[in-house]
DNA sequence: ACAAGTATGTTTGATTTCCAACAAAGGGGT
DNA sequence: ACCCCTTTGTTGGAAATCAAACATACTTGT
């Protein structure tokens, strides 16, 4: 773990970032980098696999991915992994457990590969220098608009995750990706065991089951690509 | 619908839910008062199956049940309900989507019962008024609170529904309420059908399931309350 | 180019869920 | 007490999923 101030090298490689992301939309490089010091910014460079957090713990941070990639899971003793979300740059994770004390992570947190991730205290936000900067509240309602949007994000999982079947857990995942992306052919970020393990089902049956859509001429796939064809009339 | 301010009846009779609502925590009732007024407060009293948002619309303002309850749920044209939560007096409904400007509601809500609700603008909260109302800024700080519990809400949803078979789900949902309540015994707020719905699961197996569970003296139950007994040595 | 490891597709039988129909139990109103 | 309506439990056949095994790409490193 690395402390943000001493490292200019991070900075300027991720600032962009930063400028993107909606927590710190309307925001100045200088307001930014005030921030960051009042929320005790840190960044962690992480391998593959490595976990960033474990369910059972608690959090006063939240993550912001800089590079890389991590996967939000659920899995239990015997091997079976839900995969909840996969984070790619400029988003959050952890951010509800951060923001709420005393609460505990029903979730882990894993690098997908090689991953810098940006560490930020929560509640530095929240309790402390209210008064002082001027910045925070209007990160404050930053934060707002982050949170309702992983709602919304969650309300589309469970969409998909609730319906009966695998075949119409794979429709609704890839039409709302589809008109989500705005085009009939586009990536997906997971491969064939991590869709399986989003849509909680099993990557055979699956794979058996794309294979059918395919003979049906309802879309064509090939690795993580995929392009929708709709029902031939 | 009616005017808050002009029904001083509804008020004294509800104002007692509001304060004891983390939204409002930490708030005089005159403050309380004020902020209504700000965020355009207005009580609807909804019938049994009144639907208060239907999936496909979008909405500025959120709600908070003051009595009765009303249900989350994503419905296909054939019937198929989903539940996402049922909601109590005290909690809300509805902000994610009022606090994400241009989103389009991935879900309905139905009074579950005969019902009043509070509805709110959140845009006024989120946009207007700053600097004059300093409460403004704790209120936002409250619905970082309320928002960061929802994802946790969803997040143990996820955790139910995720598991692959109904026995799993039912017991993920059980244990999660025990402890939850604190208590080997308690109550659900949902019936045979709900319970299904909620989990994602066929009724009439989930019915057998728990049949099996009480004959193998796992839990008990009648209606709506449930005694866990933990897996008999 | 090769080998080893990983990812994906295919097949199979056992198990589970779905679905529809029906039976039984409870609730409310007259 | 009676009937009607809703809720809950039970059953059986059709269909789908699971889980394991295997075959076939595709990667990666040397």
């Amino acid at each position: 773990m690395f402390d943000f101030q001493q490292r200019g090298g991070f900075l300027e490689k991720y600032l962009f970032i930063l400028k993107g992301c909606p927590f710190f939309s309307g925001m100045t490089e200088q307001e930014i980098l005030t921030i960051l010091h009042c929320m005790d910014a840190q960044v962690k460079k992480m391998d593959r696999n490595a976990y960033i957090f474990r369910a059972g713990e608690s959090t006063e941070t939240m993550g912001l991915v800089l590079s890389g990639s991590v996967l939000v899971i659920q899995e239990d003793l015997w091997g079976h992994r839900n995969i909840l979300a996969k984070v790619l740059p400029g988003d959050f994770f952890g951010e509800s457990y951060a923001a709420t004390p005393g609460s505990v992570l029903n979730v882990s947190v894993v690098a997908n590969e090689d991953t810098e991730v940006l560490m930020l205290n929560v509640n530095h936000l929240l309790t402390t220098c209210q008064n002082a900067c001027t910045h925070h509240n209007h990160l404050i309602r930053n934060l707002v608009s982050v949170l309702a949007g992983k709602v919304l994000q969650w309300d589309s999982k469970i969409t998909h995750i609730s319906k009966r079947s695998t075949r119409e857990k794979l429709l609704s995942y890839l039409s709302s990706e589809s008109i989500r992306q705005g085009k009939l052919a586009f990536d997906i970020p997971y491969d064939r065991q991590q869709l399986a393990d989003y849509l909680s089902v099993e990557r055979s049956a699956m794979s058996a089951e794309l294979s059918k859509l395919k003979k049906e001429g309802i879309l064509d796939t090939q690795k993580n690509h995929f392009v929708l064809r709709g029902i031939p009339e």
